[in-house]
DNA sequence: ACCTGAACACCGTTCAAGT
DNA sequence: ACCTGAACACCGTTCAAGT
């Protein structure tokens, strides 16, 4: 069900990922959902669930490198599915998903060791999921606009500023550094 | 007719804002509307322009003023009408919305006045326009769910942590000081 | 220039009834 | 326990034809 579901997102698109579409490919009537699931938002955000389990990988580092490889896998997960970024970033607004829960509670876990207070690690983690789920719907976007289109123009440029995951780094090392600054003090 | 758009959304929410119920509130046929808007999405984009108006307010001040004044004016803007940042978070990113465009060129400008290079002062300025889109969406939500249900429980603070306000600051800062960092020399 | 009528191809959700 | 049939109340978009 959730396999379907996923695999319809991966060849079609959010768009056509419905209730419907999904039953036909199941050869089930639309209502034999709702049996599995209580509405449209649970099934997307089971799908979340699975798109985010290659980005729960556990990392064993500092906490500038705890956050930075969260963001990397996360951005890797979301671009690995079609609307991938958009999904998720749903299902995280709706509370949804409770893989992206998960995510936050680790960069938030991050985010303390790095020194800021406890009641505020967890907004500098919103902070950094904001960031990435933006960034990479605005580069999917792109990415998939120009997938389907033009044979990418190519530019310029031969190593950098406008690689994807350099541009993605940079914004990661901002944040990091803004949470470094919430530290009680410098030593 | 991006009036009564606006109205509509104040009035029942992005759910209810349809091209069939909004021709419907001008006493038109669903396809007179086609001859004003391309799309939905132009019709969307052109609601966004609306409810960013009051963002586009100029203000002189340092580099973090300007960041500060932009990202508090963003956000009471999208305050101001129901599911507002939700909204303008689509426009802005299918890129519909040229107030959005503006505002982001501003922040740019800021980000470039703060010493950042001037091939990253964009990917600066869009790190805090996810931030401000993500925070605002998120505590509209919350707002929106508690003001249709539960009359607030209130919890225990008094003056502080929890306030919206305070808390939105907090990844303001965050975000200044991440851009202050990436200046090419301290001085 | 601006709009209607009518169609096309869909949606999510509910729920009695069946097996 | 799991699904069907059938309905309810909708969508966005197009386009010949009218005024």
């Amino acid at each position: 069900m959730v396999d379907k579901a996923t695999q319809l997102l991966d060849d079609y698109g959010i768009a056509d990922l419905t209730m419907r579409r999904l039953a036909r490919e199941l050869n089930v009537t639309p209502g034999a959902l709702y049996w599995h699931f209580a509405d449209k938002q649970e099934l997307l955000g089971a799908v979340a669930d699975r798109i985010l389990t290659p980005a729960l990988a556990e990392v064993v580092a500092d906490w500038q490198g705890r956050i930075t490889a969260i963001c990397g896998q996360l951005r890797d997960a979301l671009l690995s599915h079609t609307d991938g970024a958009e999904l998720v970033s749903a299902s995280f607004a709706a509370g949804r998903s409770t893989a992206a829960t998960e995510l936050l509670a680790r960069l938030t876990d991050a985010a303390a060791s790095a020194g800021v207070a406890p009641a505020h690690a967890g907004l500098a983690a919103r902070t950094v999921v904001y960031y990435v789920l933006g960034f990479t719907a605005d580069e999917q976007s792109r990415l998939q606009w120009d997938a389907a289109g033009a044979a990418l123009s190519d530019g310029q440029s031969v190593l950098g500023d406008d690689d994807p995951g350099v541009r993605f780094a940079f914004g990661v090392r901002l944040l990091i550094d803004g949470i470094a600054a919430r530290q009680p003090q410098r030593l």
